[in-house]
Formats: C-alpha cells, sequence, structure tokens
DNA sequence: GAGTTTGAAACT
DNA sequence: CAGTTTCAAACTC
C-alpha cells in the first residue's frame, strides 16, 4: 500500500517523506523488521466492507501535565506521513488539564475496544503516536497509564512533538523501551523501534526533545537516533493539492489556565488544504471550552488511509449544558474519516466515571462546519454509525463503527470499545476505540438538509419519525446481503441499524424525505454521561439538491400494490427513497422492513449491479450528452410520450435504444411540434406565475407602504389614504353642497346629483393627493 | 376515478 | 439472451 499518494508526496517537505517509520500497513518499511515481524493488521479481524481498513492500533498518547498557565498548542499536518498507514489511525484525543493526565489519541483497532479502561490497551499492533505535552515532572510518566504509553512490540511509535507556551521545546513522551510494565511484552526490546517526531504545530524553531520516562532527554534522543528514530517537521502547508488524501491540520491550543483550549482541524479535500494552513482560507476552529469539572472523551480516527487524519475537537460543554457539539469544518471527500467523539458533561462527572463500567451507548453530535451541521453519533456497544455532514461538502459521510463488547480479535487486554483516561479527580476521559467499518462518501451533496432529531433508544437505534423514515438496508451484518456499495442509489448513506445491525444504508432522498420532520434526535439513554442524554442532529445532504430544490422537488408518491415497494417497479424504491405519503399497500419500504428491503436490494443488485445507478447520465457539457444508460425499448409510444423514460428524461434516443418507431430525434417533426407545444405551455405557465408575483409583489408592496399609516396616529384607513380629516372634509363638502341646494331651492333630485358630484371631486381630490403626498388635504 | 395503454422490470 | 409475465405509471375517457 502507498502510504502516500505520489500527488501527495510532491507537496510534502522531505522531512515528511519519510515515512517508512511511520508505515504500519501490510508494507512495512524495510528499516523495521521488527515491526513486519509483528502481527499484521490485516490479521485482525478483518472486516468485511469494500472500505474496510485495517485498524492498525496506533496510540497516540498526549498528557498534558503542562502548568495550568501553560498552553499546548498543536498543529498537524495529518497527511499521509503523519498517518501514513493503510490502517485507520483513530486519535483518542483528551484534552487534560490536570497534571499528568492524560491525553490519548488512539487508533482505532481492528476490533472494537469496548474497554472502559484507560489502559489496556496494549495492542500489538504496531504503531503508536505518542503525543505528550511536556511532562513538568516526571511523575507524569510514572502515573502515566500503562495504556498510554503502551508500546507495542515491534510497533512503531511516532514521537509527536508538542509546543509548549512558552516556545520551549516539545517534549515527547517518549516510551522507554521496556517502561510499560502493563504493556510492555518485551517488544522494544527484542525489536528494533522507529521513532518518528512529529513536530507539531509546524514550529521549526522548536526543536522536539525526547524524554524518556526515566532517562535525560539527550540520552533518549541519542537512544532514539539509535533507534531510527525520525523527526518529521509537520509544517502547515498552504500548498494545495489536487488530489490526494484528505489533509488536515490540526492545531490544537490547550490553555490549561484558561481551562479552554481550542482545536483547528484544517483539512484537505483531495489534498487541498482549506483551512489553517491556507492564507486564503480563515481556519475554521473548534472550540473547546473544557472545565475543571468537565471532561472530554474524543476519539478520532481516520479510517481507511493511514494517511488521513481527521481531528475533533471536542468542545467540553460548560456546565447545565446537556448537548456538546464538535465544530468539525471538515470536507470529507475521502473514505477513511472517522471520528469518534464521545464527551460527558461537566455537571456529571460520576457518570462518566460510571460510563467506565457500563456501555456506552451515547449519541454523538459532531457539528460540522457549524452549529446547524452536526452528526449523529449513536455509539451503541452492537454498533455504531457516524454521519458526518460537512457543509458545502459534496460528500455525505457516514462512518460505520462496529462495537463489540468481546475483541476476539483484539489485541491483549483490548476487550473494551471505551478506554478511559482519568485525567484528572473530576476530569475522567474516555477514549473511545471502535473498529471502523467503513466510511463512505455517498451524496454529492450541495447543501444540508436538517433532519428532526429522533430519539433513539437505548440501544442507539434510531427511532422511526413521524414520517416514518427509515433506513434502507438493513445495518444486519450478513454479507451475502451487503450491496455493492458503489452501486447504490446516489445519496445513500449508512445509517446506524439497530440491534447487532452493523450499518444500514440509506436511501439517496432520506434527507428529502425528511424536509418535514428537520431534525431527528438521537437521545442516548443509560450510560452517557449527559444528564438529560445527549441529543444528536443530523443534517442529511440531498441528493445534490439545495435544500430549496429539494422542498420544490415534486415528488410522486407511489401506488404500488404488489411490489411491496421492493423492486424496482415503485419509484420510491429505485430512487432509493423511502415510500412517504405514499397510496402504496403493504409497502415494505421503511425502515420497519429493513430485512426485507436489505434484501430487496441485494437482489436488485444481484439482477443489476447498476440498477441504482442514475439512467440518465449526466452529460460533460449541457444536455446533449445526456444520454439513457441503457436506452429505451418503446414501440407503440414513438417515444414521445411519458412512456419513454428518454422523452420523459427530456432527452433524446439515442444509438443505445431498442426503440420502434422512435420520433424523439432531434430532427422529428412531431418531437419539435411537442417540444414547441411543451415550451409554449411552459412559458404561458411562467407568465402566469410571473403575473401572479407580480401581483402578489404589488399587494404587498401595498400593504408595506400603508402599514406605517395604519399604525400611526393618523388615523389613516389602509388602502384609501382617507384619513379621518380628509372624511371629515368632504362630509363637510357634502354638507356645504347640500346647503346650497337647499338655498337655490333645487329640487331633491338635483340636490342629490350636486352633493353626488362634489362627492365625486372630493374622491377626484382625493386620489389626486394620494398621489403626491401622504397626507392628502381637501379643499371644497 | 375507472379503465386502458405502455414499457420497464421481473421472471422463465 | 429471448420471450413472457408482472407491474405501476402514463394516458384516455
Amino acid at each position: 500500500m502507498d502510504v502516500v499518494s505520489p500527488e501527495l508526496n510532491i507537496l510534502l517537505p522531505d522531512e515528511i517523506m519519510d515515512t517508512e517509520a511511520i508505515v504500519m500497513d501490510d508494507d512495512p518499511p524495510a528499516e523495521s523488521p521488527a515491526a513486519s515481524g509483528q502481527s499484521q493488521p490485516s490479521d485482525d479481524a478483518p472486516i468485511p466492507m469494500e472500505t474496510d481498513v485495517i485498524a492498525v492500533p496506533e496510540i497516540v498518547s498526549l498528557c498534558s501535565d503542562a502548568p495550568p498557565t501553560q498552553a499546548l498548542t498543536t498543529s498537524i499536518t495529518t497527511d499521509s506521513t503523519l498517518c501514513s498507514t493503510t490502517s485507520s489511525t483513530q486519535l483518542l484525543l483528551t484534552p487534560s488539564i490536570a497534571s499528568s493526565s492524560p491525553l490519548t489519541l488512539r487508533p482505532a483497532t481492528a476490533s472494537i475496544l469496548t474497554s472502559t479502561t484507560p489502559k489496556t490497551t496494549t495492542s500489538p499492533a504496531n504503531h503508536q503516536i505518542i503525543l505528550n505535552n511536556m511532562a513538568s515532572s516526571p511523575a507524569a510518566d510514572t502515573t502515566r497509564s500503562p495504556g498510554t504509553t503502551t508500546i507495542t512490540p515491534g510497533g512503531q511509535k511516532f514521537m509527536v512533538t508538542a509546543i509548549g507556551k512558552s516556545g520551549q521545546s516539545i517534549v515527547l513522551q517518549l516510551p522507554h523501551t521496556g517502561s510499560k510494565p502493563g504493556s510492555g511484552q518485551g517488544e522494544a526490546k527484542a525489536h528494533p523501534q522507529h521513532f518518528k517526531v512529529l513536530t507539531i504545530g509546524g514550529m521549526t524553531d522548536l526543536k522536539p526533545v525526547m524524554v524518556g520516562p526515566a532517562v535525560s532527554s539527550a540520552s533518549q534522543v541519542s537512544t532514539l537516533q539509535a533507534q531510527q528514530l525520525k523527526t518529521v517537521q509537520i509544517a502547515k502547508k498552504t500548498q494545495v493539492s489536487s488530489a490526494g488524501p484528505i489533509k488536515f491540520i490540526i492545531t490544537k491550543a490547550v490553555n490549561n489556565k484558561g481551562l479552554t483550549a481550542q482545536t483547528s482541524v484544517s483539512n484537505v479535500i483531495t489534498g487541498r488544504v482549506l483551512s489553517t494552513s491556507s492564507p486564503v482560507t480563515p481556519p475554521r476552529t473548534i472550540t473547546l471550552s473544557e472545565t475543571l469539572s468537565s471532561s472530554s472523551k474524543i476519539a478520532i480516527s481516520p479510517l481507511k488511509s493511514p494517511s488521513k487524519m481527521t481531528v475533533v475537537s471536542v468542545a467540553s460543554q460548560v456546565p447545565n449544558s446537556p448537548q456538546k457539539s464538535v465544530s468539525l469544518p471538515l470536507n470529507m471527500a475521502h473514505l477513511g474519516q472517522q471520528i469518534l467523539v464521545q464527551q460527558s458533561t461537566a455537571t456529571s462527572p460520576a457518570k462518566v466515571v460510571s460510563s467506565h463500567s457500563t456501555p456506552m451507548k451515547p449519541v454523538q453530535t459532531v457539528t460540522v462546519g457549524g452549529p446547524q451541521f452536526k452528526t449523529i453519533f449513536p455509539l451503541s456497544t452492537s454498533s455504531s454509525v457516524q454521519q458526518i455532514q460537512v457543509p458545502g461538502s459534496r460528500f455525505h459521510y457516514v462512518r460505520l463503527v462496529t462495537a463489540t463488547t468481546g475483541s476476539s480479535t483484539g489485541q491483549a487486554g483490548s476487550h473494551c470499545t471505551n478506554s478511559s483516561i482519568l485525567l484528572g479527580p473530576n476530569r475522567p476521559m474516555v477514549v473511545n476505540t471502535a473498529q471502523v467499518r467503513m466510511s463512505v462518501p455517498i451524496i454529492p451533496a450541495q447543501t444540508m438538509k436538517q433532519v428532526v432529531p429522533k430519539p433513539l433508544t437505548s440501544s442507539g437505534q434510531v427511532l422511526t419519525t413521524q414520517t416514518q423514515q427509515r433506513l434502507i438496508m438493513p445495518a444486519t451484518p450478513l454479507p451475502q446481503i451487503q450491496p455493492n456499495l458503489t452501486n447504490l442509489p446516489p445519496g445513500t448513506v449508512l445509517a446506524p441499524g439497530s440491534g447487532n445491525m452493523g450499518y444500514a444504508v440509506l436511501p439517496a432522498h432520506y434527507v428529502t424525505q425528511l424536509q418535514q420532520s428537520a431534525y431527528v434526535t438521537l437521545a442516548s439513554s443509560s450510560g452517557f454521561s449527559t444528564p438529560t442524554g445527549i441529543q444528536t442532529q443530523a443534517r442529511l445532504p440531498l441528493n445534490g439538491l439545495s435544500t430549496a430544490d429539494a422542498a420544490s422537488r415534486p415528488r410522486k408518491p407511489c401506488n404500488c400494490n404488489k411490489s411491496q415497494c421492493l423492486k424496482l417497479y415503485c419509484d420510491c424504491f429505485a430512487n432509493g427513497e423511502f415510500c412517504q405519503s405514499c397510496n402504496c399497500t403493504n409497502c415494505f419500504n421503511n425502515l420497519e422492513h429493513e430485512t426485507e428491503r436489505a434484501k430487496a436490494i441485494k437482489a436488485c443488485l444481484d439482477r443489476n449491479p447498476e440498477a441504482f445507478k442514475p439512467k440518465i447520465g449526466k452529460g460533460k457539457e449541457g444536455e446533449s450528452d445526456r444520454r439513457h444508460s441503457k436506452g429505451c425499448n418503446c414501440k407503440r409510444s414513438g417515444c414521445l410520450k411519458n412512456y419513454c423514460e428518454c422523452y420523459e428524461a427530456k432527452i433524446m434516443c439515442s444509438s443505445t435504444c431498442k426503440c420502434v418507431g422512435c420520433k424523439n430525434f432531434e430532427e422529428s417533426p412531431e418531437r419539435k411540434t411537442l417540444m414547441h407545444l411543451a415550451d409554449a405551455a411552459e412559458v404561458r405557465v411562467q407568465q402566469q406565475t410571473a403575473a401572479k408575483t407580480k401581483l402578489s409583489s404589488q399587494i404587498s408592496d401595498l400593504f408595506t407602504r400603508t402599514t406605517p399609516a395604519i399604525t400611526s396616529g393618523g388615523g389613516r384607513m389602509p388602502f384609501t389614504f382617507v384619513t379621518k380629516e380628509v372624511a371629515e372634509a368632504t362630509c363637510e363638502c357634502l354638507l356645504e353642497q347640500a346647503e346650497q341646494a337647499e338655498l337655490i331651492q333645487q329640487p331633491q333630485a338635483t340636490a342629490e346629483r350636486m352633493i353626488l358630484e362634489e362627492f365625486g371631486r372630493c374622491l377626484m381630490r382625493i386620489i389626486s393627493s394620494a398621489g403626491k403626498t401622504d397626507c392628502p388635504s381637501i379643499n371644497c
């Protein structure tokens, strides 16, 4: 496996390019025979998914032992050099302010680690990233949990330097070989290890200082050098690449004194640096508001590609804040992005602690790109799916995380999905490690659509909405019914399944159907740290449609009777949608029948692997290139009726069509006539619409102009400009006219006519004055 | 709204 | 792959 894509390599500094030491995939570096001799990641519970990533356990331990005033700022450009492993690297960020509180970045192992104990993660796996904020005291090393500094046999270690506030060199907690009694397994002794020092923050002036647990830094450095220590200066990149794995520039600023930490996550989509490092694009900062009593649990792990690192800064909720969100301006155009976030509110530290022993079924809320975009992280013990919505992103991501309580494939002591690390008396840090199933960018969404948050069951199952939104694919981890994900309907997303479901596939227009119920609340039940549970909001992108477009997009309800809406006869099913507000009978195109639905999808894909792909291919330039993928087979309609799929799609038949008597070609007079009529009809409709719109606008404008008068103290009547004064003046004029008629002894009829004429003149003056002034005057 | 027509999907 | 059947949408009245 290529650790670093060629496109990416050209963009990387030379020191970063030296990635052999951190290559953890099945292609181990030559200089690390010990690592090669270790168990391969692929041996660990291979996940039967296309996007399976061999989860190589990497442990990044960040021990923020710095003084309270010390700020730890780390900027990590997570390109392929940092996580250049085929395995998914899961980083568990545990910001801690208390001394000797380890911040553990832990990669996802192939097996799900549900263990809540902070340290049992002695994975034979090969890669550890140990991020140690400078331990102010050696006690920190000694107090560090074994799991955080576990040196796996033959495993490679990443030495990540943290930049101290005072500009001091980054002290990397270099795990002394064999220093970890719990994790030891004698790995370092027998095998030469590779240490790669990652200077975080891109500060070139900083020199990483390797500090061993029991040795001086200098000697440790020498030791490291002897062990083929490699220092990687990860500099912020302003250069962008057109292609390549996602890069995240992570800037983590921890102000222990201020009890706040900020993490700026910059991502590079297809090698494009979007944020912090880019001078053009302002970095999006994830504010980590952390109180002393609060704790944050972050599990971050790039999925498929080790070179892809997703860093999520978790903002510890201020007390009494039931919900935590992580702003993640990620534009995940690549697979393998994994974000695991577990948070605990500050108000419930006890629950956090209890979460160590109890299976956590939290629903994680990750705000991506803004507060309105959130990701549902139903982290059940059985399975979890993490949906990542990225505003502006054309992709919709759902990471599947399977959490198994028993990790048969896990490493020693890895029978847990959650590794909790107490960062302090009141600061338990729960490190969640889970097996990453897959992460698929599915929807080329241009905009997001809100999904009404729906309460989760205790097991994290998504409750059906009032609109009966369901999963298109059962999460049943049955390989035989797993569809070819590449052939799923566009916009299909993976969603958490219920029970032991591993994943589920959502229809492409799942969001569209949910537009009326804009939020889905996923409320975790027990085991979650928040007293009220964490509600999760998910915004699912539309299938390339904006919210307005989707809202306006008519969705015809189906009328299926016999197909159970599980065959392509059903347009809803064919389009990857759930039936909603349909007239169908015996509908199985819903969540209640996700198993049947999955089988149906499987059957359809078996018959036609491209069954769910759009039939009308998009033309590169204009609509002329649009053509039906299979062509029509019309015989009687002349391809000029909507029976014809080509005509329905407003495209002309092509050579792929097998139609008889086709009249749907360029020069067809019938077609031209129809098109002309259609255009004329459309023009009429547009004109009518425009006229209505204009009228409405005028009426609205009239309201707008007259509304102030209504509310004014002048008593002006709406729409008439007849104020009280005008009315009185008019009456006076009429009375005066009547008096004159009486004076000249005119007959009654004449008098009435005179009065009416005067009234007419008054009206004319009123109208005339209304167009000139807001306060017309009446002069008799 | 009921009945007919039509062609894609499903089936053999 | 071809022929037939099934199905639901499109269409007509």
